[in-house]
DNA sequence: AAATTTGGTAACATTTTGATACCGCCCGAG
DNA sequence: CTCGGGCGGTATCAAAATGTTACCAAATTT
């Protein structure tokens, strides 16, 4: 399943915050129907099945945690995130009482959430990511940390992999090298130095294809890199 | 929309470093305001309503990402990129937090800095430049940074690509030879000269047209070329 | 400790770009 | 009309920029 078909539900009283989650979320590809009350949230899950639950704590009327529970016993078995504040930690035990997956104490920050996102999505079953991914007569399983080629199973390194995954997920699209560097490279170096990627980029091609019979990753001079 | 109806605000300190941002977005259409502090910024955004901030998370007295977060509870959801020091890396979360579309640490480079601001815009529904540009049997695609030409793929060089693009944006306008120079030699040059102009444009004619047969870039004797 | 992965160095290859030089065409003066 | 000077076109070469890869070392994993 691709992310943009998994849908989250956010409840959450504080307008600004529910936008910024919804646009946050969005902005990683996911389909997001916010709220701001629990009101409606039943009759919504009436007609769709999200994939997972944000639902803050502290909410004004309904308590959060009560909420969920109700759903569980109707048999909602709809994976949660509690936002709680930070101050009550009691909150915390009780989350899992109600029997939700996760829980992330106000303030956080984005990242954090997505990957919590992320774990609780692919425990409960739905891939978020892609871990199988194929072009043409490549397969590529993440999970698996494999690569199929022609029948033939290669071996890659963990870099090599993700490199060729982001290939096979932008096929024919021109990739800076700038983009390529920040994306595996930014955080190691203090100035950019794009050997470690002339390098990289290298070894992959000569895995990928060592008689350059197909040509898989072609230069685009001056600019970067393309799969096609 | 097209560009150079986009409006950016920029505020940085560094007057140097604001003098390039501004020099660069210019360069690529965009309509600039630059700030050296968060003092009139918010009197200006009573006039304009700007497509984008980029701002300084480290400004001297204002801190970036609290004017943010002021702008946005009064109610301001324009998008933002921060800018933000390398060394600092709890900046990155924070600026989540702060409710910011992007960042990017320094140094950063230009091509990178556009990357993001056109990821942005995109991504905020104001369309910044066609991806795909098409004229009778010519496409040129700027994601995938390639040229098609009666259904076959031609390898340009960056400046060739970028030269025909203004090109393709401007069927039928004669663009002045001053003109040219000026958007891709003026910085490499002392004295205008306008030799190197002659060769890339000749050898762009070369690529497009072997053959002279559909004589696309037409020579404006004495003024510049025109394209049809 | 051994094996694997990743990065640095440097030599090498390739591509782009600009300078020079020369050719040829437009256009106006005569 | 035509001739010549200036402007633009382009082949060729040289320089600069960019990309590749072998080899070794450091870092990381097992």
């Amino acid at each position: 399943m691709k992310s943009d078909e998994v849908e989250i539900v956010i409840i959450e009283d504080e307008e600004d915050l529910l936008e910024l989650l919804e646009y946050h979320l969005q902005k990683e590809g996911y389909k997001v129907a916010g709220f701001l009350s629990t009101d409606t949230v039943e009759q919504f899950l009436q007609e769709e099945t999200p994939s997972l639950m944000i639902v803050d704590r502290n909410l004004p009327r309904v308590e959060g945690g009560k909420f969920v529970a109700s759903l569980r016993e109707i048999g909602y078995n709809i994976p949660v995130i509690f936002l709680t504040a930070k101050d009550r930690d009691s909150d915390i035990e009780d989350g899992f009482e109600y029997g939700c997956d996760d829980y992330i104490t106000k303030p956080f920050n984005f990242k954090e959430l997505l990957l919590r996102v992320r774990a609780v999505l692919k425990r409960s079953g739905v891939i978020d990511r892609q871990s199988v991914i194929k072009y043409k007569d490549i397969t590529l399983d993440r999970d698996a940390l494999s690569v199929t080629i022609d029948a033939k199973e290669i071996t890659l390194s963990p870099l090599e992999l993700e490199l060729l995954a982001l290939f096979l997920e932008n096929p024919s699209k021109t990739i800076l090298r700038e983009e390529l560097h920040d994306r595996f490279w930014k955080d190691k170096c203090e100035y950019p130095n794009y050997n470690a990627m002339n390098v990289t980029i290298s070894r992959l091609k000569k895995k990928i294809d060592p008689d350059k019979k197909h040509g898989w990753i072609k230069t685009v001079w001056g600019n970067g890199y393309k799969f096609e």
